[in-house]
RNA sequence: GCGCCUGUAGCUCAGUCGGAUAGAGCAACCGCCUUCUAAGCGGUAGGCCGCAGGUUCGAUUCCUGCCAGGCGCGCCA
């Protein structure tokens, strides 16, 4: 239902009467007319509720000035009832300004859909497969995968509400050397011995190590590599284990806990590296067998199985890969480090490889770093890690909410500060506040009403006396919001919602301070009242809704 | 050397599938609570959108070159 009420909006149907006019006059125009167009918002509100540019763009393929062009999509569209004034401006920019009735509507469809205002059609049906995080299952997350924790899981929800398919999956990197150095790291704490040169240090290796003898006395028994394996496989549970736990209470969720080992149960890759023989890329020299990848762009091959006998890494991400087509996902979202940009070229001609269209099935962003202060100083020391801040950390500074926002509202291809103490802030410098605060608000006026006996919902809109400019603003903001999923869905960048919301609640704070929603004093419930409460709560399910896609809360009380 | 990312107000950053006067918060200054949450609102001030070319009706946005910063270039994982 959602899909057809984000179709009505009356800016879509404008667009589509706009395109219908320029059909119309084909034979006038006799060039290519798009096949959509988006109206944009002015900025300036003097040009009106709705502005677009068709005409300057069509003006040169046409051969007719812009204004022409212009003035026959006024004159197309001056029947139209839902629009109160056409203008051309400038060089042939056309403005409109809607009826103020019709942008009732919008109020109607927020409430008629609820929670779902804002779901759209435009991936409908796509299955996309969205990996993040990704990590060794050797060691708290830090902050690096805290990025991504944050941002992938919203990536998720949007690119649901856009109608896709989605199975988030973490991938687990639990095989390998790191895998074996962890065990040993592990055995040597518990015998107290001094650890490996290369192994891992933190002090949290300490504490699972006690962990894993207290849950299975037995592991002291064993002896030599037979002991380091135990250790690691009982390790590696538990720490997992927490690594879960950690990003349940962050408000992270996978459909998927993808082990990387199992990729070779069954003869899983086996099967895998025949696939991608019989598509001819595969070869062996110097007793290695390698994927020519350069067969695509990348700048050398890259070895599957090594000379040794012993998988490579890029082994597992063949095959992972091949896993995710042959379960059926169309387009697959890699989210890595900044310090793994370097597989671009591998991971897309793998999928090239593999037959695919590596521009279509394969996505990659990259998250730059992410830094932390406090007190003016760069944070660099955990507790428990011994080197880099963790996860955990980072919400006992600012909570759940403020992390999870911060990381979101910035796209990722630009390195990040995070500022403790701002996010400890409780003011306007600090964003998730100031939304939430909104929300609070809203939701303190709706309680107050009801208190007072004003009704408000769909029958009591009266869209005829929200004329206030103010009020104006605030429809016209609430009607973008459907928009804006589709394009951070579209162009997968959550933090497009994330300014969105920090838009709205300005635009609410404004509405607010100039317009009184309940009676004062002893003064009579009036229609007016009644219809801003109904605009109120409007505007908390939208705000809602956003933060929503965040994963991020809406208190009703602050 | 090659590749990816970044360069916008004093600071932290938005914006850009090419559009009308480049935005927000902080910091500075001046205002607004005897009635809905002041965790809020209004105002003043602050810009060669890194530099130089190109494309065009129009470039902060696209292209090329340069400068500066970050990151990466293993039969490691």
């Amino acid at each position: 239902m959602s899909a057809e009420q984000s179709n009505l909006s009356i800016q879509d149907e404008i667009s589509a009467a706009i395109l219908q006019v320029l059909r119309d006059a084909h034979s006038q125009l006799n060039c290519d007319i798009p096949t959509s167009l988006t109206l944009e918002r002015p900025k300036n509100r003097d040009h009106g509720d709705y502005a677009t540019s068709i005409a300057l763009a069509l003006s040169k393929p046409s051969g007719i000035a812009p204004r022409k062009i212009a003035e026959i999509i006024v004159a197309g569209l001056e029947a139209r009832k839902d629009i109160a004034a056409l203008e051309i401006a400038g060089p042939g920019f056309v403005n409109i300004t809607l009826d103020k009735s019709s942008q009732g509507g919008v109020i109607a469809n927020i409430l008629a859909a609820g929670k779902t205002f804002g779901h759209g059609n435009k991936l409908n049906g796509i299955a996309i497969n969205l990996e993040f995080i990704s990590a060794n299952p050797t060691g708290p997350l830090h902050l690096g995968h805290t990025r991504w924790a944050a941002v992938g899981d919203a990536l998720g929800r949007v690119l649901s509400a856009a109608g896709a398919k989605v199975a988030r999956e973490f991938y687990i990197n639990d095989r390998g050397v790191q895998m074996d150095k962890f065990g040993a790291s592990l055995q040597s704490a518990a015998l107290g011995q001094p650890r490996p040169e290369d192994g891992y240090h933190g002090a949290y290796i300490d504490d699972l190590a006690k962990e894993v003898v207290q849950a299975n006395p037995e592991v002291l028994k064993l002896s030599g590599e037979e002991q380091t394996f135990a250790f690691r496989d009982i390790g590696y549970k538990l720490q997992l284990a927490q690594q879960q736990n950690v990003l349940d209470k962050f408000g992270t969720h996978f459909d998927v806990w993808f082990s990387e080992k199992s990729l070779y149960d069954n003869n899983f890759f086996a099967h895998c590296q025949e696939v991608l023989r019989s598509k001819g890329h595969v070869f062996v020299d110097g007793g290695a067998i390698w994927l020519r990848t350069t067969d695509f762009g990348d700048d050398k091959d890259r070895v599957m199985v090594k000379s040794d006998g012993s998988m490579a890494y890029f082994a597992s991400d063949s095959a992972y890969y091949i896993s995710k087509r042959e379960r059926g996902f169309e387009i697959c979202i890699y989210m890595l480090g900044a310090d793994h940009h370097g597989y671009t070229g591998r991971l897309k001609a793998l999928a090239a490889c593999n037959g695919d269209d590596p521009e279509y099935s394969v996505e990659i962003l990259i998250g730059q770093m992410v830094k932390i202060m406090e007190g003016g100083e760069e944070v660099k020391l955990s507790k428990r890690a011994g080197t880099i801040i963790t996860l955990e950390e980072l919400v006992e500074k600012v909570g759940v909410d403020a992390a999870r926002y911060t990381l979101i509202r910035y796209p990722v291809d630009t390195p990040m500060v995070m500022d403790v103490d701002v996010l400890r802030s409780r003011t306007n410098e600090n964003p998730v506040y100031y939304v939430q605060y909104a929300h609070a608000r809203i939701c303190a006026v709706l309680r107050n009403a009801t208190d007072l006996g004003i009704k408000y919902g769909a029958d009591l809109i009266h869209p005829e006396l929200l004329v206030h400019e103010r009020e104006r603003e605030l429809i016209g903001a609430l009607g973008e919001f459907p928009r804006v999923v589709a394009g951070a869905a579209e162009l997968r960048e959550p933090h497009r919602v994330a300014r969105y919301v920090e838009e709205l609640a300005g635009v609410y704070h404004r509405f607010y301070a100039d317009c009184r929603v309940l009676p004062l004093g002893d003064e009579t419930p009036s229609e007016l009242h009644s219809a801003r409460a109904t605009l109120c709560s409007a505007t908390a399910q939208v705000i809602s809704n956003g933060l929503e896609l965040l994963g991020v809360s809406a208190p009703e009380k602050m």
